[in-house]
DNA sequence: ATCTAGTTGCGACTTAGTTGCAACTAGAAC
DNA sequence: GTTCTAGTTGCAACTAAGTCGCAACTAGAT
């Protein structure tokens, strides 16, 4: 996950509250998990974490949090190839958009960013006329250990 | 959904048997579905369709044959930005790859092929190493109707 | 015509996410 | 600080989407 230093802890809290979206303890804990995650979680993932900071976290309240942050623009919402299970992974939405590869051998994802990727999304802008709030991508494959 | 002139019916079919897929009467069916498809279909569509050629076909059937047809690359899934349930959607793989743009108002998906997200997928392979079997690059936003 | 590995329908099951509701609470207004 | 209310919560029950074990069936090779 792209980590960077200009992240500061609470800051995801900060850019809510401000949006007028009002701060519980559940949110406070569900946020911190998702700000300080080193790898994609999934809800499952997220709630375990969130109830050790706080058990009284429920998952739905996980869900309708997941949702907000979407509806915010805060996160990205991936499949990651769906390689086991059906589940969603999230991930705090940074500066840049990132492209993911997901090997089909040994699981591992990668995470990308390319110039490319900003100058394609810059044509459907231009181009399509679509205004874009999320762009996703994802790739399936071989990583470059597993390629025979 | 792109459809090139050079499909014909039951191509599906053959490259599949071709490659010692055996062929069954529910099979046909479902890849008939597919391939005359004139839209993005999910997987319980899939099965009302198939049935309406042979009332046998199950559902654990269309699962499964969609699970065939993603492991020999003939198909890719679509999650459409998953605006309403949480089903996913299929195609035929055609020889170029596309991109999907689903708004977020209005619902619909457009489709565009663009040499940028070819030359993007190139870079990935050469840049990264890492082989691709399926890309799929997802947009949501809103469209140039309604965009403001 | 025979044979067998692959496929099927069925039904029960799992997993992921949703929802209605009564109780609770953040934060705005006094 | 007290009051107030719209927004939020946990709970439990629910839906939707997909999976699986198994006995019966069958495609296609021999
Ligand atoms: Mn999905
Ligand atoms: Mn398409
Ligand atoms: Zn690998
Ligand atoms: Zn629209």
């Amino acid at each position: 996950m792209p980590f960077p230093q200009t992240e500061i802890p609470g800051r995801l809290q900060s850019q809510l509250s401000e949006r007028g979206v009002r701060m519980t303890a559940q949110r406070r804990a569900i946020l911190s998990v998702i700000e300080t995650a080193k790898k994609h979680l999934d809800a499952s993932s997220i709630l375990r974490k969130a109830q050790k900071m706080d058990a009284t976290v429920d998952r739905s309240t996980v869900y309708r949090t997941l949702e907000l942050l979407k509806r915010h623009g805060a996160i990205d919402e991936l499949d990651l190839m769906h390689m086991e299970g059906e589940r969603h992974f999230y991930e705090r939405k940074t500066g840049r958009d990132h492209l993911h590869m997901a090997c089909l051998r040994c699981g591992k994802i990668t995470e990308f960013e390319s110039e490319l990727f900003e100058d394609l999304k810059k044509q459907l802008e231009r181009d399509c006329r679509f205004h874009i709030l999320v762009a996703r991508l994802e790739v399936g494959g071989y990583c470059a250990a597993c390629r025979k």
